[in-house]
DNA sequence: ATTGACTTATGACATCGTGTCACTTAATAT
DNA sequence: ATATTAAGTGACACGATGTCATAAGTCAAT
């Protein structure tokens, strides 16, 4: 996280700052990306960043969750607006994603996370969905917006597991579309297919309706 | 790739630079480590490196080539041991895993590998089941230990998603083993929920028998 | 044994990036 | 007005990367 030095900035600084270091992620990617590019195109200091920011990936962090926080909250209005339907909210974020990936200049930033994933960036993806693990009260969040009825789980502790699968698949989804340069139709497809799949169950066992 | 002067070394020239450069990847993660420690503990020169290998990417994925191949071979093996029940053997091989990466030393490598997972790496693993994927080949070579009849699927493409589907849920669990520190009870009792759930589907469908 | 063509090895070097620190400047409180 | 605290600065030490001119080794043909 930032330091309080940063958030006690004035508006227009801060933004100034964000709106560099988006820029330099948006160039490169993270382990290629400068300070030295950061601080040039926000005409401060070399030592004012580090006053601000624990060092780049502080930096980093903190822009990739400012926007994960905004597609979270796209995600729970989904989930309300479709009836608590998790499986069609997922399809939505998804295809949302795509549009938005594929339109340039603004989301190269977010490519470069995706093409890049540490397990702390795929975590922050899964925040997206979750919310912060150690606050459970943000897997209620969303817990309390699904429809369950449409879900094939026993128990509550289940619900989470299907989130961690829903979203490594979609995940992995979006990555292969950007890594593969896959054609939005294509992407689409596997993902459904593969939705299909995680649907109806791998295993031919009989099930409960 | 490795150039071709670097497979012209006599083996122990050869072994002796992976082994040093498995080293220093078990020291740091790969941002972090440093050829100028690998030549150090090769006891070659600088240039010579530069010589073998790209950078230190060209050597680490190289590295990690050959463990996956090795895992790869044991996943096959498994595949026919157990008559192509491939739930059976992908639980087989996230067990085996587990306990690998619990051996000090040794695997520090793959922990690194696995905490600093870039897509590169994630795909790394996705070969160990799949193979490398312009050769078709591969997937058909697991594909023809597989039983189907086990598999809920219609088609032969199918199968390819379904792959895909637990090597990112596997992944992710040892991933998630690693970086949460899980004991080893926790992770399984984990995978196994998330394996019944890919089993039975996360929807509430009726399902033909 | 000598030549010469080719392959392999070397380490100094230019370049760039990081994180720090002693210091200055600005803001705020007393 | 002065003291105290916060914010801002850029030179610097350190370490890493990739290159290159040059040296050393290999080996087949003469």
């Amino acid at each position: 996280m930032p330091t309080s030095t940063f958030f006690n900035l004035n508006d227009s600084k801060r933004a100034k700052l964000l709106q560099a270091a988006e820029k330099e992620f948006a160039r490169a990617p993270l382990p290629q990306a400068s300070i030295a590019n950061i601080v040039k195109l926000a005409g401060v200091s070399r030592g004012s960043f580090y006053q601000y920011f624990n060092g780049k990936e502080d930096a980093f962090y903190y822009l990739l969750k400012i926007h994960t926080d905004k597609r979270r909250a796209y995600f729970l209005k989904l989930l309300q607006e479709k009836d608590g339907d998790l499986m069609a909210s997922m399809d939505q974020v998804f295809r949302t994603m795509l549009i938005e990936l594929s339109e340039e200049e603004h989301l190269q930033f977010l490519k470069n996370a995706v093409l890049n994933v540490t397990h702390e960036i795929e975590d922050s993806f899964t925040e997206l969905f979750l919310g912060k693990q150690p606050e459970v009260d943000a897997v209620n969040q969303v817990k309390d917006l699904v429809d369950f009825k449409k879900l094939n789980i026993d128990n509550k502790q289940e619900f989470f597991h299907v989130m961690q699968i829903l979203t490594s698949v979609t995940f992995r989804n979006i990555v292969d579309q950007l890594s593969r340069n896959l054609s939005h139709e294509k992407a689409i497809e596997n993902f459904r297919i593969e939705m299909d799949l995680l649907s109806k169950g791998l295993s031919k066992v009989k099930k409960q309706v």
